[in-house]
DNA sequence: ATGGTAGGATGCCTA
C-alpha cells in the first residue's frame, strides 16, 4: 500500500496536479492540508472516476483537510478543529481529518501555524500538539498514521537558514519538545531515514530554485506500522513551476510504501 | 526591520 501526504494550497486550483500526482505515482491514500474550500466547492468527479473516495473537512479559506482512499474509508472523523478562546466554530478549523483506510488508521494534520512565538497562535499551536499528543497515544497499539504540515522543524539541518528563524517559529524549543514528545511515546518518523530533503519551500525569493527551504511534512507511525514501511521519497516535482500543469504549492507531496 | 509570492471570502488576511 502506498500512501502520501501533501499540503495542496487549494485544492482548487491544484486539482490537475493532484489528478495527475495519484495516476503517476499509484497512490493509494492520499492525505491533503489547506484544501481551502468546501466539499461542494470542489472539482471531485476526476478523482472519484479515478477510484477515490473522498472525505473533507473545512469551511474557510484558509485550512481545510481531506482524505482520498481507493482502498476503503472507514469511519471517518474530523477532531482537533476547535480553536479556544477565538470564538470560531469548530468546523471551520478543520485541522485534523482521520479514517481507517485498507485497514490502517490515518489521520491528515495540518498543525496550526503559530504565526509568531510571541502570538496568541503560538501558545494555541502547542495547547494544539498537547491536546493530540495526549489522545494519540492511545493509538500506538494499532496501526496508525499521524501524517501532514506538522509546520515544525525537528532539527537544525531542517532549516535551509536557522540563523535566518532565530526570532521565527517553527523551531523554537517548545515546538521541538512537542513533536519529540510523539516520538518519546513511541510514534516512528518514517521519511527523514529515506529522503531527508525538504518538503517546503516559500513563493518568494526563487527559495525553490535555490532550494532553501524547509522540512515540516512528516509522516509518524506507530510501531507496528514503522516496522511495514519500506521506503519514502518526497517528490520534488510537484514543487517545481517548470514542470506538471499549473503553478505549484508551495509544499512537495511526501510519499511512503507499505510492505 | 523589511519585503518578497500565492490563494481567496480580494483591495486585506493568512501562510
Amino acid at each position: 500500500m502506498r500512501i502520501a501526504t501533501w499540503n495542496v494550497n487549494s485544492l482548487r486550483s491544484r486539482i490537475d496536479r493532484v489528478e495527475a500526482f495519484v495516476q503517476r505515482h499509484d497512490i493509494d491514500v492520499l492525505a491533503l492540508q489547506e484544501t481551502k474550500a468546501r466539499e461542494d466547492q470542489l472539482p471531485l468527479m476526476g478523482l472519484q472516476a479515478l477510484g477515490y473516495d473522498i472525505a473533507v473537512a473545512g469551511l474557510n479559506q484558509w485550512n481545510g483537510v481531506a482524505l482520498l482512499s481507493r482502498v476503503g474509508l472507514e469511519d471517518v472523523e474530523v477532531g482537533f478543529s476547535d480553536m479556544p478562546g477565538w470564538g470560531d466554530p469548530v468546523a471551520a478549523e478543520s485541522r485534523a481529518i482521520g479514517a481507517t483506510c485498507g485497514g490502517v488508521r490515518i489521520w491528515s494534520l495540518y498543525v496550526p501555524n503559530g504565526r509568531k512565538p510571541d502570538d496568541p497562535h503560538y501558545t494555541y499551536k502547542l495547547d494544539w500538539l498537547a491536546r493530540l499528543r495526549a489522545t494519540a497515544s492511545g493509538w500506538l497499539d494499532g496501526e496508525t498514521a499521524l501524517v501532514g504540515d506538522w509546520n515544525i522543524c525537528p532539527t537544525d539541518d531542517d532549516v535551509f537558514d536557522v540563523k535566518q528563524f532565530a526570532k521565527s517559529t517553527h523551531v523554537t524549543p517548545p515546538e521541538r519538545a512537542a513533536f519529540q514528545g510523539f516520538l518519546d511515546d513511541g510514534y516512528a518518523e518514517v521519511t527523514r531515514a529515506h529522503d531527508a530533503g525538504y518538503t517546503y519551500w516559500d513563493y518568494y525569493r526563487q527559495r525553490f530554485e535555490r532550494d532553501r527551504g524547509l522540512k515540516i511534512d512528516f509522516v509518524l507511525a506507530s510501531p507496528t506500522l514503522a516496522s511495514r514501511v519500506t521506503g519514502a521519497f518526497i517528490d520534488r516535482d510537484e514543487r517545481d513551476p517548470a514542470q506538471g500543469t499549473g503553478s505549484p504549492s508551495d509544499h512537495a507531496p511526501v510519499v511512503v510504501d507499505l510492505g
